[in-house]
DNA sequence: ATTGCTGCAAAACCTTTGCAAATGT
DNA sequence: ACATTTGCAAAGGTTTTGCAGCAAT
């Protein structure tokens, strides 16, 4: 009786995100972020850059378990270790965002190269991207009014999306 | 028998954080969120207020084990659970904070009550409270823009604090 | 041949749960 | 007495780690 409200949220389509990622720039930004740290062109890291790419044009956010199983299933042998490997590096390299959910869990998403934050649906976990932020200015004067040297902020927001809106949250 | 370390606003290695929190009110607050879920003042919810009042004090933020191993050592038998379960109350009462650190794992932190977001320290993960945000009309118009029914936000901004910067991040 | 990624299984970690006993009202 | 909370220990779930073997360069 763990996380009660991911079960519909794993259904192939998820609707509410945006797939606004050119998918030919993202397979480049994933296999470049591979590639940064080691040159090796393995099985699964393919596996990874055709299963992300395809995340990316949907939109939809998982979790590492999520990614393993899908992985496994479509493709055969892959090790839970992997994936996690994997998934940790792209975070380090910017080609993930790890996206906190309104009960402290969190899931993964392919980002676009451009600054944004993210809009999550309490009910079904859906993610979508936004723009709108405070300026740099700003985030600049708070830290100069702490004693702070900023280097980056994440802003997310939390809502029902108008699917949930519709079915009632059901 | 219960220890009044209460002397110093400061805590030993915490100088970064604000203790910007009437300590008398929030004790009313933390027992008021204990109460309102049921009426029992037992030992260990008495060792927990004093030592949360004590954390709004300093500012200081907390994990559970920290948390746990303070009141342990400090006044002796107290259960995990009792504290896994008492945070999960407090967070869902708004007395607590849960902040999410720039690896991803996460603290607590007593908050006053009014709005407020948190800079973080990716050195020493220190918190400090600011005020600064969006309006509430920039929320609802970015809702609206993707259908969704805003209810909350959270915006983490994340740098070195200025002891950090002195010391050379040591 | 060398390098270092990969899969597996075990270990480590963190959090939740079940239940008898203790505690507050 | 009664209702709840508590502590303990065990279970649960997730993430990390160690290492031998393998694949890519």
């Amino acid at each position: 009786m763990k996380n009660e409200s991911r079960s519909h949220c794993r259904s192939p389509r998820q609707v509410c995100a945006e797939g606004d990622n050119d998918s030919l720039d993202t397979v480049r930004r994933i296999e470049n972020a591979f590639f940064d740290l080691s040159r090796p062109n393995t099985a699964p890291r393919r596996m990874l850059v055709e299963k992300l790419a395809e995340l990316a044009r949907s939109g939809e956010a998982f979790s590492t378990d999520d990614l393993w199983q899908d992985l496994r299933a479509a493709n055969g042998r892959i090790g839970r270790a992997t994936v996690y490997r994997s998934i940790e590096q792209l975070v380090e390299s910017k080609v993930l965002d790890r996206v906190e959910l309104s009960d402290g869990s969190h899931k993964y998403r392919v980002c676009g190269g451009s600054h944004h934050h993210h809009l999550v649906c309490t009910l079904c976990n859906c993610v979508v991207d936004f723009r709108e932020c405070l300026s740099a200015q700003k985030f600049e004067e708070i830290g100069r009014q702490h004693g702070f040297t900023v280097n980056d902020h994440k802003l997310t927001v939390y809502g029902t999306c108008s699917r949930c809106l519709k079915s009632g949250g059901k």
